[in-house]
DNA sequence: ACCCAACCTCAACATTTGACATAGCGCTAT
DNA sequence: ATAGCGCTATGTCAAATGTTGAGGTTGGGT
């Protein structure tokens, strides 16, 4: 069997059994910073995935002001959400990893406040939208994981805040590096003491961190001629961690594994 | 029975029944924006409330880094939540308005990653943070509404980031004054066309705007003189609400009511 | 009556950051 | 080859914002 449904974007949820990754055979469970399911939640996950959703770089996986058919957990990846004002100010609100739950207001019949757009190609697991209370309903751990995933994002979204608000230009860049290397490397996708293949643009950097573009560069090249924060378009460089979190006055919060769906 | 605990910042949690706002006469299904509890939810909030937290204006209801042994939610008043960097530096997160939860990630025995503190006179409805799980998994409803909650804080938060990370000064402070006064309006505080009685100091709304002090008081002399915001320390007035909202080019979500617990 | 603390106001000056213009570089498609 | 595109780099200038320090008001406490 196989069936087709158009996205916005253009994107197409390809829902074909043969392709997916069975639930029980998800690769997730492997990443250091998520904590396994149990095996009734993962039974209960596999009957309750509709499909997978394959995006390239720059596809868009959800649009703001639009309802959703679908909600989407992220496989494997790396996204991005963001704002749009009606005069094409940008601001970028949040990075997604694996294991991130994508469209949590669209599981709650809410039109969606962001967009969000594949960094890297993406794979989604997807999720029916109206069945989306059903579970909460009936499967009490995944609703405590829904709760913890969001209240970890709302957290995420509260540093963000301060780098925003309290933070020099220097500073926000070396947060902005320090946060996606500790995240990637929860997540699987880099190593401790290696560098992460991520390409980034200086525009996104600058629309997420509130900077011009022309700033932004300034600020990188001060921060790469300092031997802080190598940061290429394909490839971000912190040659001391620590050193990093420090200039940019960061603590990274504890890192008890996260949960998934 | 009369039982009292020591709160960090001197605050009291006064276990006492007598005094206890009984959910059933619960004033909160009163305000605009927010959808009443079924009979069943109110009955279980009824026998899960432990007790009423009144704090002063000033005083602290949470401390940032520290567990707390309860959750509360908002029954009257208004607090903020900010965070503190070592060098002293603040950032004013969100406010609080009744409805409100306060402490998720106290709920879910995480250590606070922000401080709460009243911003009038405020009384807090006092749960349980062990007992927290115990509510999730037995009552599906107020798990739902606890998502709803959450993902709602989240868009608050994405909103504010527009803010910080987009707008000018004054867009700004046109924004913060506009955000508040929906709010208020939502939960019975304040009413359409009135002016909103809140103290709210210049540092505060610096501290929350990533905004110098001396440029907060600059910006918001300007507004006064533009005639479209006028910020007392005892009270916001926005002359028209629309050309506010315009000016700050800040489109309000829409308002589907609110639960609350 | 007095003092003190918390808050707001103002002015002069320094610094950061943004706006605009332009150039180079590495792709890809034709 | 060539043109087009997206991205990074630089320079110059102007505007937005921060810093410092001094003074003024208000209200509460003694």
């Amino acid at each position: 069997m196989l069936c087709e449904a158009k996205l916005a974007g253009g994107a197409v949820v390809s829902v074909n059994e043969a392709n997916w990754v069975p639930c029980a055979l998800c690769p997730l469970p492997a990443c250091p910073g998520l904590r396994p399911l149990g095996a009734a939640e993962v039974a209960y996950m596999q009957q309750f995935k509709q499909g997978e959703l394959r995006i390239d770089r720059g596809a868009q996986a959800l649009v703001q002001g639009q309802r959703s058919a679908h909600v989407f957990t992220v496989l494997a990846g790396v996204l991005i959400r963001y704002k749009l004002l009606e005069d094409g100010r940008r601001q970028i609100v949040n990075f997604m990893f694996p294991g991130d739950l994508v469209g949590l207001q669209a599981a709650l019949g809410e039109p969606m406040s962001h967009s969000v757009e594949a960094l890297t190609p993406a794979t989604l697991c997807v999720f029916s939208r109206e069945r989306f209370p059903e579970l909460i309903h009936h499967q009490s751990q995944l609703a405590y994981d829904v709760i913890w995933l969001a209240a970890k994002e709302e957290e995420a979204l509260e540093e963000h805040l301060v780098a925003l608000g309290q933070r020099t230009a220097r500073e926000r860049i070396a947060y902005l590096a320090v946060f996606l290397m500790s995240r990637a490397i929860e997540t699987g996708i880099s190593e401790p003491g290696a560098s992460l293949a991520l390409s980034v643009t200086q525009t996104q950097i600058a629309d997420m961190l509130g900077l011009s573009l022309v700033h932004t560069n300034r600020t990188l090249q001060a921060l790469r001629q300092a031997n802080l924060i190598g940061w290429t378009l394909g490839e971000i460089t912190i040659a001391d961690l620590d050193a990093a979190r420090d200039f940019a006055r960061y603590d990274a919060p504890a890192v008890g594994a996260r949960p998934y769906l």
